[in-house]
DNA sequence: TCTAGTTTTTGACATATATCAAAGGAAGTT
DNA sequence: AACTTCCTTTGATATATGTCAAAAACTAGA
């Protein structure tokens, strides 16, 4: 079974069909590490869903590299605003490691939606899904510490310590890479 | 024309029979200053569209009253994650002046949605348009100082200063109330 | 195995923001 | 007008985190 399917299972229900149909309007394919996805102020017309390896979204301000987003395995990634709203994207996407991503152009996906009743609800869901997301990440950082967010991170995945380079992990928490590394070594 | 209609022309497009079936399924009701809409730990069965007036949602760390989301006029308010993830809300929710709310029942809204396929579309679009909101918001708070989210808060909102009490702002741009009341006589 | 490049750690110091405590101001009630 | 209560400001000090610079530890090619 595909881990994307799975991963629509535990949010709608989905008729055989129309997963037959998802799997037909999306790409599986491989990237190298380090590989642009997505340009800053262009238009997004795709976002991801990481099969296999970790990928991103950053910025930069005032020079610094800023990551928004980390996904690893069984999680989206892309310029979602950009892309749901057809503006151009404030954010940069590329994988971090050797990745196998499930590309969803955005003309096919609302084809798909349009197509049909069933897929159009699984959407509205899984978009609802990702407020919630949203809603607990800014909670975390909203009046935690540094030391509470990471540990906060590692508890849910702690394999990301070995994947992805300290600095990315570090931005994406909103604290500097030097003060990841102190909280790091006295926990 | 109700401002909510005109709300909602702004993300999808409804015909007039489903603008007259949304405004069958929502009741617009006043409320008192700080009336309680949602208790913590409850599922939530409401959102609200505020038409007149302002709430908020927020909830207790170590004691501390912290304000996630204040919403003025045309904006929603709610425990979101709870409402549509059918979970106990971490927040609370309260009007903080008088208000004129339009209520949104849970098994309503998704009868409405159910009952057709515009109405249907029209949710998936509002939930993409929430997901941009809540990351620009969170950009703003990601590696922005104080002095900076107060004044993108101002400019977006100048008249919240005089509507809403210092400390709940404060919360809301992830500030003590004494910083914030700092930063304002400074500027 | 050596070298060059990248990533992480460490150190000294600067700064923004928090904390605790108290004083001032508003606003509403009797 | 005086009394409460709530909201905001101010002051003194503490603390977490940032900044800049350099050293150390990895990594991967040649």
């Amino acid at each position: 079974m595909q881990s994307i399917i799975e991963t629509f299972r535990q949010i709608g229900e989905l008729s055989k069909k129309n997963e037959e149909a998802l799997l037909r309007a999306i790409k599986r394919r491989e990237y190298p590490p380090r590989t642009i996805l997505q340009k800053q102020d262009k238009i997004s017309d795709k976002i991801y869903f990481v099969e296999k390896g970790s990928a991103r979204t950053y910025y930069y301000k005032e020079g610094k590299d800023i990551t928004y987003w980390i996904a690893l395995e069984n999680d989206f990634v892309g310029s979602m605003s950009s892309f749901f709203m057809r503006e151009p994207s404030n954010k940069i996407v590329e994988t971090i490691e050797s990745c196998i991503l499930w590309d969803f152009e955005y003309e096919k996906l609302e084809a798909l939606f349009s197509s049909n009743r069933e897929m159009e609800k699984t959407g509205r869901l899984y978009a609802n899904y990702a407020i919630s997301l949203l809603e607990k990440r800014f909670d975390h950082l909203h009046f935690n510490s540094a030391k509470d967010r990471y540990e906060i991170l590692i508890n849910r995945q702690p394999e990301i310590i070995q994947r992805v380079p300290l600095g990315m992990i570090a931005s994406y928490l909103g604290i500097t890479q030097e003060t990841l590394s102190r909280i790091r070594t006295q926990v």
